[in-house]
DNA sequence: CGTTGAACCTGTTTGC
DNA sequence: TGCAAACAGGTTCAAC
């Protein structure tokens, strides 16, 4: 669930309490989506919060220890599909599957929940940063759009399968590509280096404003997304594509239809985003 | 290069 | 009603 937007939020909401407050204490629950567990019970624990930072899906703590052993850490986490980060008053209810707590110095707390695991973290010197977020591609929200264009022309991948590349671009999800895609009238199965100059230019456009949007709705809660703050997203409400197989397109009337594409379920409107030929009829 | 399917794990929804 | 299958915002790896 949580894609770029959602992943927005999250670091706003910590970077409206954490920078400035030391983490006291570190505890840990289940620890199997973690790189390197021991090291961050022992290295994050003392640790002042300078910054909170997102790269793509990822975000970024960067702490500073003072005192007796100066020195940098980052706290690196990713939501996967379940994840989430809170800060809550240190007193609390438990929610189920919360593997990780923060103790901050205001009497609050930092928590991880992740149900299904899927999410990662590991605390890493700051000269690792490269080695772990450097082959992330650019991120949708700052690229320009002759940069876009290239990444995407210079692939014959499915432009579904280049928007959720990683590497292509970080931070876009299966949502706010079917977004992007209904929005740009493009079929999920066209090859990147077969779309137009003029569909490469109503993607550009596409995927900023759905972006920007769903920043400015603070993401989406599809079932379980919740910001720092614990309050829902707001942007499924606005959602023409995603989940909504068999609902008529707010287009053209054209009921939405869902195919896997990528690997991944992919809604899309027959009439408003054509198949190519290669995919056509069947 | 690019695609597909499985795996990781738990919870919820859907279908018979 | 009840149980099993299908499905879910993500990533990674093997096989073709």
């Amino acid at each position: 669930m949580p894609e770029l937007p959602e992943v927005e939020t999250v670091a706003r909401g910590l970077r409206a309490v954490l920078p400035g407050r030391r983490i006291v204490d570190v505890r840990l629950g289940k620890t199997d989506f973690m790189d390197n567990p021991a090291e961050i019970g022992s290295r994050v624990p003392g640790s002042l919060v300078r910054a909170v930072r997102r790269h793509g899906k990822f975000l970024v703590l960067d702490l500073e220890h003072d005192g007796a052993r100066p020195g940098k850490e980052l706290l690196v986490v990713h939501l996967g599909m379940t994840g989430q980060l809170r800060v809550v008053p240190a007193d609390a209810e438990i929610a189920p599957h919360t593997h990780a707590f923060f103790s901050l110095d205001d009497s609050r707390e930092l928590r991880f929940r992740d149900p299904r695991r899927f999410g990662r973290m590991l605390v890493a010197a700051p000269a690792e940063e490269e080695k772990i977020l450097g082959p992330l591609g650019a991120d949708p929200t700052e690229v320009g759009e002759e940069e876009f264009g290239r990444r995407i022309t210079s692939r014959r991948a499915r432009i579904k399968a280049l928007l959720l590349d990683q590497t292509v671009f970080r931070g876009m999800g299966n949502i706010y590509t079917d977004e992007s895609l209904w929005r740009a009238k493009i079929h999920p199965a066209r090859l990147g280096a077969n779309l137009k100059p003029a569909e490469v230019a109503r993607l550009y456009r596409a995927v900023r404003s759905i972006l920007a949007e769903a920043i400015r709705l603070g993401g989406s809660s599809i079932s379980d997304f919740v910001g720092s703050n614990g309050e829902p997203g707001e942007f499924q409400i606005r959602h023409r594509a995603y989940d909504r197989e068999g609902k008529k397109c707010s287009r053209c009337g054209t009921k939405i239809r869902r195919m896997i594409v990528a690997g991944r379920s992919s809604y899309f409107c027959p009439h408003c985003q054509r198949a190519p030929r290669s995919t056509r009829k069947a």
